[in-house]
DNA sequence: TTGAGCGTAGTGGTCAGACCACTGAGCTGA
DNA sequence: TCAGCTCAGTGGTCTGACCACTACGCTCAA
């Protein structure tokens, strides 16, 4: 049975380009589950031929469904279907951060906020002593240092170990592309130029306390309140 | 200066492949607002000059740049930077919605379910009396017919126009991938077939109820129960 | 028997050049 | 004036060749 319903009385309709169909294809083979997650795809070659296209336009339907996280393609030994986890599919999630810009930029760390603020509330009902102690190691080693690059660095850390905790990887997946580094260094860059160090060090104590607690409504508000501070100087910035 | 820091004394340290660096290149070229949005690129063969690299391997770089939804080819006319706005980059987003199993899909749900629920209730403080004639019209076609095709897709029109009016185009974008026709075809089929008809218009009349009296609160509650519903459901259908 | 080292077949990565399909701007002529 | 045509330019596709790398099996000395 073909992947499309015979919509005419065409048997190959022939839309779109070479290279879209097999694209649409492979997605389909692995939709239907003839392609588990780890199988390893055919030879370029052969599959070109089986799809009746050239190496060119395959290669080419390869290379989208690599980046898109679909595909895997190892040198010298072939082509295979990733996990197809959160982290395969969503890693492309960080593109659209560091491509946006201005008001994008803001509704961007409102999606953030509302993710984040959740993720912290899971945490704080869920988080187990080792997943706190991560926590906390991030949390000192950012009071212990002054050189921005590192903290940022473990910023970065200390809110992806929050959100770990949480228990839910296609969120955390998504809240990593929203929090790439390209995107904070830009954003944050601007924002601790302006002496928000302080007020950022008595948020992630906020936070911190909440976790401790175990108090979930207060990790939310403490996590929303931090997004939400950099969300207001971003738009404070736009609109000068 | 080039994009890679001097971690080695080698002038081009030939990190990956080819096309990935050009895919690198491009997305810099963009980011560093050398190419504005809307901008017509030069063509492959001269790009491919420039980068000092095959048309083929340009092709690819492009090929991945286009499924991204940041580059867009026109045949016989050239190739064009997109407007770069949350549906051109969110489009990929479906993929994973797409190509999710099991507890995946139930991860999916939940962030639906959070993003969703804080739309409605954006959607119930800003509501226009226009956008609201929009919501109960999807919602009548819903109630007045029994093809559950079309049952779904006034759904789908239903609930977009509500996120709509929230205000957020980038989450509209988000919800869109998670809603997409085939992950809503696939669970929704099964959900259905229980009888939930009922249970759905109940929710959906609660949902408008909240809108019309402009309750942020009541409207949040309601699109997380409706949610909610179907997250359960398929949790159980997960467990059997 | 064993294991380090060496081939080698097969795979993805790259390149070059050719032709096709489509677009759009400029020319032509009624 | 403008409908229609022409054609240069652009993306889309194909072919075939070679390179770089991997994995596996073979060899041969310990």
């Amino acid at each position: 049975m073909d992947e499309a319903l015979p919509r005419q009385t065409e048997p190959a309709p022939q839309k779109g380009t070479v290279t879209q169909r097999a694209i649409e294809q492979i997605k389909a083979m692995i939709g239907e589950g003839r392609l588990e997650p780890g199988a390893r795809l055919p030879t370029e070659r052969e599959l070109a031929v089986q799809l009746g296209i050239s190496r060119s336009s395959m290669r080419e339907a390869i290379r989208a469904l690599t980046v898109l996280g679909v595909l895997e393609a190892r040198h010298g030994s072939g082509i295979y279907v990733t996990q197809l986890e959160a982290g395969d599919l969503l890693e492309t999630f960080g593109v659209v951060a560091d491509l946006s810009r201005g008001p994008q930029l803001v509704e961007l760390l409102e999606v953030r906020r509302i993710l984040e603020s959740t993720a912290t509330a899971l945490a704080a009902a869920r988080i187990t002593p080792g997943e706190l102690a991560e926590v906390e190691k991030h949390l000192a080693a950012m009071h212990a240092t002054d050189d921005p690059e590192e903290i940022l660095s473990h910023d970065l850390a200390f809110h992806r170990a929050i959100v770990a905790a949480a228990g839910n990887d296609t969120m955390a997946a998504i809240l990593e592309g929203l929090s790439s580094r390209t995107f904070r260094a830009r954003v944050w860059r601007g924002y601790q130029e302006e002496g928000a160090f302080a007020r950022t060090r008595r948020e992630h104590a906020a936070i911190h306390r909440a976790l401790v607690a175990h108090d979930p409504e207060a990790a939310r508000a403490a996590a929303a309140a931090h997004v939400g501070e950099v969300e207001e100087w971003l738009r404070t910035q736009l609109r000068q």
